[in-house]
DNA sequence: AGCCTCTTGTGAACTCATGCACAAGGTGTC
DNA sequence: GACACCTTGTGCATGAGTTCACAAGAGGCT
């Protein structure tokens, strides 16, 4: 039961969920939770709380519920949250800074050790902390800082040049925020993020409300 | 078949990839697009593209394809993207900044036409081009500037009361950016984009994989 | 000890989504 | 007009994910 392999993905994408929801016990404090507490705080229902954390292993006590802290810490671990994965930001424009900036990467795990952008006034700068680079020493700063994770926040002209210049330097992780589409090996991770899709899919809602309201 | 409400979540979804795929034709030229074409420019597989147009209408022409002008048409006319949906982003802090200044939103129908924040150093500054309220305004703007859609990155712990006041002023689409659940009536459609959240599932394959590498 | 109460863990039904495979139905050629 | 060639639209099988419902077990009370 607890092999990652066998984890669904869609429990995967749960699992931070419930970490975040855990925050709300203090660390050091024994306490229980339950499986409707922790939908809750996780904004899903107890049901597949309790079968997504079955998938981890039996760590919960019938009649009583889960120890908040050996969860956190059985949930952490099937994360591998305890790994520190350093991110490159590709891409200095007004979202890149703003992720460059972003404290929620650093604090779990995710640093932003480096940047790229091609605009010759950034180059050498140095924003937030984080060193500025030119495209083309993206190779050199994946092997000398150990970058697991790239962050593309490029225009989507150059999203997917990129993209292969990660490929090449041999990061297998990508998020990206190009409103494009990547190709890249099967073995490369890549997570999308389209913010104007996101809305796109909000407007069909209103939309379908909106003629649904005639008649 | 052309009846919206019976569109499946995961279709609607993907319909915005393809009107971005079919940006690759320009408008005004004849031309015809293969579900294979459009399969590769959207990054899904051929069935998907055909079952997912199918619930459109039967708007190809078999052995041919489809025509790449009626298509864009008819998915728009789906997506409800010829309405404006103009947008209020809660929260000036880096991301929302970078948001506020996206272009791919005003370009594709969700013009920012507000922002708040409880920086009373930002209140009644614009920012490229958005002016920024006190969020006690935000009822206000809502009602004055016909507001739709609610983007929500303000810190997590202000993320609620600002969901509460969307709500209360009549929003019912919100885009959260805030690493926190949020609470609303049932007919409230909320997409919660948490990037932290992104990041944990990335890491999580690269620690499977590490593990699975050794031995 | 026996009983009652509580909550987990899970089998099973169900819904939703994906992918295959091919008939249906167009176009173009000879 | 007949035939060969395409590509759509879809029935069906498979798979993934969700939800229900309840037995199994743990703790506490009398």
């Amino acid at each position: 039961m607890a092999s990652l392999g066998r984890i669904p993905e869609a429990t995967v994408a749960r699992l931070p969920l419930y970490l975040r929801g855990l925050d709300a016990f203090p660390v050091g404090v024994t306490a229980t939770v339950s499986s409707d507490e922790l939908a809750d705080l996780a904004g899903v229902n107890a049901a597949k709380v309790r079968k997504d954390l079955s998938h981890l292993g039996p760590y919960g006590t019938r009649g009583v519920g889960y120890d908040a802290t050996f969860l956190r810490f059985q949930i952490s671990q099937a994360l591998g949250v305890a790994n520190v994965w350093p991110v490159v930001v590709c891409g200095m424009g007004n979202l890149g800074r703003a992720l460059a900036n972003h404290t929620g990467f650093t604090d779990r795990g995710f640093p932003v050790v480096a940047a790229t952008d091609s605009d010759p006034d950034k180059i050498g700068t140095v924003v937030d902390g984080v060193p500025v680079h030119a495209p083309g020493e993206l190779g050199d700063i994946v092997r000398r800082l150990g970058v697991a994770i790239g962050v593309i926040s490029t225009p989507a002209e150059a999203a997917q040049g990129t993209a292969d210049a990660l490929v090449a330097a041999g990061v297998t992780s990508i998020m990206s925020f190009a409103p494009t589409v990547l190709s890249a090996p099967d073995e490369v991770e890549i997570r999308s993020v389209d913010l104007a899709t996101e809305l796109q899919i909000l407007g069909f809602h209103l939309h379908r409300d909106r003629i649904a309201g005639d008649s």
